[in-house]
DNA sequence: TCTGGGGTCCTTAGCCCT
DNA sequence: TCTGAGGGCTAAGGACCC
């Protein structure tokens, strides 16, 4: 806890609904509502015109339509998003080296280690500065808070929210906080709140009268030792720049819950590859290797096995995925699928041979001697009968059943980046009976034109999003080379 | 028509070892 | 030799966050 409000929190007002508003002109002012777009889709993030009408983040999508039924509804284009929290992270860097980043829109900033901020008005100052260069670089607002710890700061950028800027004074953080819901604390979640509630605790102030002893007596050893001190203000956890990643994992929610035991053997192994792809990005090999199942009534549970020594081999992490499969039950149904690796380590060339110690089972289709030298070859789930080689198999034919999926076909996601021979650039408003609707605007241009064409008009393809801000500023030439 | 995807941290329990 | 305490590791689940 320091004695001037140099912790700086940034956190950007409805971060990927206001990158569409700022990429798609035709939206700003609308409702916009970006997320999951099939039927067991859920609201990521909604513009505040949208929040009006009651759909906030988290909501089923569903139910957001049925709230909002003229709002835009779009699927997260997080290449763009990361383009646009680089300029962001970039800004904050300028400001210190010790930058923590949350997330792709909020992160935590130690103004003192950067000699820019020791008392509150240097620090204000220096909060006013950064919203107005956000706002310059890329047409988007933030909120900051500013304190003498990260929890305090990170409450003062929600209080200023949109588009402020609070200061706490250190010394005044008790009073504030007393009277705020116990909710406000980071880490008290809904199943939290409600066992506080129970006990006749709903402020902070309750809180921190209640005590460490029965806190931790309520809650155990460190929650309710941390809820304490968070309840007087106390947060002393330093802003750390460079977290190491712990675990990395992919998971996925079907449209249709699975009950087939060949597609979910299937489906297991292309989540497997995808991790190992993942993984393999991130430079990083692990040891444990985690199968999650969500079963149709909602309720969850997780398979784990530990390895000799850390890998990222993909047969390696698709057999041991569909070894753990084996020890649970589908019968039922299954909503979700997910593999995940921890136990990360640092990729080096030395784990390829802590993996290929054990003799080498099967026929080694591998490249780079990965024998994984499992016991007992599990059961029947060498089906896909071909490749064991990189990420995406093709869809096998199951021997005894039907098709796992359906033909790949041309789809148009709403809101995702097309480009149109003549048209240009354009998104996808949406699509349907044979026809895609693609409005003609980029992130400079008046609001576009609409146009109708075929699923399969040869003219139109995938593209990639275009910048916010930068290729045609004011002064320069405007759409010289591809506009019709 | 309920409830995504990618993470982190904590707790509990069992096992092994000293 | 038996018992207990305590640490480290693994596995599973839960809560929380954005």
């Amino acid at each position: 806890m320091r004695s001037a409000p140099t912790i700086l929190h940034l956190d950007m007002d409805a971060f990927y609904a206001a990158v569409e508003q700022a990429s798609k002109p035709s939206l700003r002012g609308k409702p916009v509502i970006v997320g999951g777009l099939g039927p067991r889709g859920v609201v990521a993030t909604a513009s505040y015109e949208a929040r009006r009408f009651g759909v906030h983040s988290a909501m089923p999508t569903a139910q957001a339509r049925r709230l909002c039924p003229n709002g835009a509804y779009l699927i997260p284009r997080f290449t763009l998003y990361r383009m646009v929290s680089d300029t962001v992270m970039a800004l904050l860097r300028g400001l210190s080296p010790l930058v923590e980043p949350l997330s792709l829109d909020e992160a935590f900033v130690d103004l003192e280690a950067g000699g820019v901020a020791f008392d509150s008005a240097t620090a204000r100052a220096a909060g006013e500065r950064l919203r107005a260069d956000i706002l310059a670089a890329t047409g988007l607002s933030g909120s900051v808070g500013l304190a003498g710890s990260k929890m305090l700061a990170k409450i003062a950028s929600e209080e200023a929210k949109p588009a402020g800027l609070l200061v706490i004074e250190p010394g005044t953080e008790r009073e504030l906080l007393a009277p705020m819901s116990v909710r406000t604390l980071p880490g008290v979640g809904p199943a939290t709140g409600e066992h506080l509630r129970r006990a006749g605790i709903t402020t902070v102030g309750d809180l921190a009268e209640a005590g460490e002893d029965e806190l931790v007596r309520m809650m155990g050893r460190a929650h309710g030792a941390g809820l304490y001190r968070m309840a007087l203000g106390l947060d002393d956890r330093p802003v750390v720049a460079e977290r190491d990643a712990k675990s990395v994992s992919v998971e996925d929610t079907f449209d249709v819950d699975l009950h087939d035991r060949v597609r979910i053997r299937y489906e297991v192994q292309r989540l497997a590859d995808r991790c190992v792809g993942r993984l393999r990005g991130s430079g990083h090999s692990g040891r444990t290797i985690v199968l999650k199942v969500r079963r149709y009534d909602f309720s969850t549970l997780t398979r784990s096995e530990t390895l000799r020594g850390p890998t990222d081999d993909p047969v390696v992490v698709r057999e041991a995925a569909a070894r753990l499969l084996e020890s649970v039950d589908t019968t039922g149904g299954v909503r979700l699928l997910g593999v995940g690796v921890t136990g990360l380590a640092d990729y080096t060339q030395e784990d390829l041979f802590a993996q290929a110690d054990a003799p080498a089972t099967g026929e080694g289709p591998d490249p780079g001697a990965a024998g994984t030298g499992e016991p007992d070859g599990p059961d029947g789930a060498r089906l896909p009968g071909g490749e064991a080689g990189p990420a995406v198999a093709p869809v096998p034919a199951t021997g005894d059943g039907r098709a796992p999926e359906p033909a790949a076909e041309r789809r148009w996601p709403a809101g995702s980046d097309v480009r149109h021979a003549v048209y240009g650039p354009g998104w996808v408003q949406g699509s349907g009976v044979g026809r895609v609707t693609v409005r003609f605007e980029r992130p400079g241009s008046a609001p576009g034109r609409v146009r109708t064409f075929r699923l399969d008009d040869p003219e139109l393809e995938p593209s990639d999003p275009l910048p916010l801000v930068g290729e045609e500023e004011p002064g320069s030439d405007q759409g010289v080379s591809d506009a019709p």
